[in-house]
DNA sequence: AATGAATGAGACTTCATTCAT
DNA sequence: TATGAATGAAGTCTCATTCAT
């Protein structure tokens, strides 16, 4: 009752409710999404499940925290060398590229879990199966630039997946709902157009084509 | 024996399990795979739940062939661009490029259950604001690079987009459980050390910079 | 219509009647009666499920048919062998006990199926389990009651399970619901004592008890 | 961690649990196993089917602690008489025989459960048929064979049953999968010779034989 | 008469959330 | 305040039976 603003009592539940958290990350990174469930969180934690609920109103919360968690630490390693390191621009841009990918490298499973989300297995490995496709297809046209002394690709795979990312990424901003929902109300938004052209010349230049072109 | 083959039946039996794809294709559109469910789905079709088990043994399958359905059309189509049609590598990257985009912004959220399929929706939300988080520090870099007279970049924002994406999906590969898997049993498999020197140059050379870096 | 009588059809439906119980049979030697469905099984036959229909009002039907195919076999073989054999009644006791053992084991899973049917596995196991809780506690008996020179048994576990046996099917009957329905109308039936008394004698007479106990 | 230990806790969920075995039971005792469904069940208890899934992990582990339950009280009850009490072995055989016989006619249709397990009605009915049917020639046999001072049988009826226990029990074990695998496997196993000559000589002591035959 | 796709009730199971203690 | 048993809606899947073709 007197209780709510104790000094003790904020501090307490400002430690339970990130030991809730890290536990529910350490889930997630074993065992992905789907394996987060309240009545298995609280057990690990070892409290009640209904005491879960004094600390986040719903799971979706919960869950969203736990990625805004995950994320936003890899954000912060981003921010320090992007931002806060020496060297010129692209020297921090190769630096933070390779930074991201060995954080990644190191916490696999969680990094995994963040980037590809899993629904049903069966649907993963569909999605898997065609990343690779469309991976697959750019591999071809980039040997074949190569060849022709077009491009200058020194593994064609990895780029091939690179493009790909690019291409769906740069896409997921202008798709999302949001930024659908935007544009439909009259506000300011990126136009397919734009992103198309700026896309294409993106792929261009990274894989080494001689000539921008339009 | 007499009709077991007949070519109506065949011909009905094909129509409805397409039309079965065809609401489910519907259903992942509208509402995410999340929204799949046998009970709505046949409700949809306007059969009994049981009928959906004649022609897919589970909701996994049909799940998975929707998903290879929709997917299975857009690299089609990028197929005959970037194999069949005429033109220069670098022409046809860049129209397969384009036209993908433009592809997807045609049927826009079936795009994105694809793309970036949705867990809890909550999660779906926090995906997108870290997605922007690491877009905009790039943004920034990209921004003071250009400014310096390192970088050559139009649209920054797109294209910081394209490096996030760039960077996740070619580690989406090598962190996935089945290349896991490869590693440990000591089947070849990409390092991280090339993924990482592969990225760092794609990287470079997408935003511009002078000199390709080690 | 004019049809229901011609001989020849007569025969072709006795024929088809037979095979499908012959199919029949054979799922329930290989995987039970739990693996006797009416769709597996018309597939079994080559006919459609309806067409089952025609031979058989429903599945509970078939099932008992089948069950009674199975067992009039059985049935006759023993007959056979009990009566129409030759030799005094003790020696033909003894040549049909051991002409049904040696059936049931020619035919081990059918045997099973027909007398200790399955319900759910868990349930069996402990069906299994408790039998052979019974048969030890008689073994120990047995063991003692011939070292102290009163019982004359050569294989103890055998000859539990053969009590337990002995005990448990001597009550069936008189324990069935039809049984009791009518002890309840008051039509004459085995009463328990009566039972209990003659079910006592065979037991030590069994294991050789010197004197006929009460 | 106030609570979870409480006393009265403790004892209301043992007293929930075995309230749901006791239902269970009445259940099973009333209609066989294969009216055990979840939903029934809860409905008879008071409480959610969910809250089942709180005590049993699933229907099958719950089914099988019906079985053990109502078959582990037997079987200690038999232990008592058997082991316990006193008296030279045949008295105790004999009192333990007339115990099981006077405890399964108390609780009749649950014994039935037990003993006779339910697939489908109709089969139930075949299988009550036939255990008949056997009988029949088995006490055929045993009127002749008292008539010609071969046999004393006060109760053919109940002995013929005794017969067709005896013989089917005592193949249950050799001929359960369990066995099998285990005789497959190399493993040493009762031998169908062996199991065979016993169950012929006790038959033939059961019946009074005058003279053991092979 | 034969077909077999469709039916649909019903079985089991999971899990976020609530609320009496 | 914390607890955690209970809830109950919702999901997937099975299969005997029917009936239009």
């Amino acid at each position: 009752m007197a209780y709510r603003t104790t000094p003790a009592r904020m501090d307490r539940d400002l430690k339970l409710r990130e030991r809730i958290l890290g536990c529910a990350l350490k889930r997630v990174a074993d065992g992905g999404f789907s394996s987060l469930t309240m009545v298995a969180l609280a057990d690990d934690v070892g409290i009640a499940t209904g005491s879960l609920y004094r600390h986040f109103h719903s799971k979706g919360e919960l869950a969203a925290e736990v990625f805004a968690t995950a994320s936003g630490r890899e954000v912060d390693a981003l921010r320090v060398v992007l931002r806060g390191s020496e060297g010129s621009p692209a020297e921090r841009l190769s630096r933070g590229v390779r930074q991201f990918a060995a954080r990644a490298w190191s916490s696999r499973s969680l990094a995994f879990a963040l980037i590809a989300e899993p629904v049903e297995p069966e649907v993963d490995e569909q999605r898997l199966f065609y990343r690779e496709a469309y991976g697959e297809l750019f591999c071809d046209l980039l040997v074949e630039g190569v060849a022709l002394g077009e491009f200058q690709v020194g593994q064609p795979r990895v780029v091939a997946a690179c493009l790909v990312g690019a291409i769906a990424e740069s896409l997921v901003g202008p798709l999302s709902p949001p930024a659908w929902a935007a544009r439909e109300a009259g506000r300011p938004s990126v136009e397919l157009a734009a992103v198309s052209d700026a896309l294409a010349t993106f792929c261009l230049r990274a894989v080494g084509a001689k000539e921008p072109h339009p």
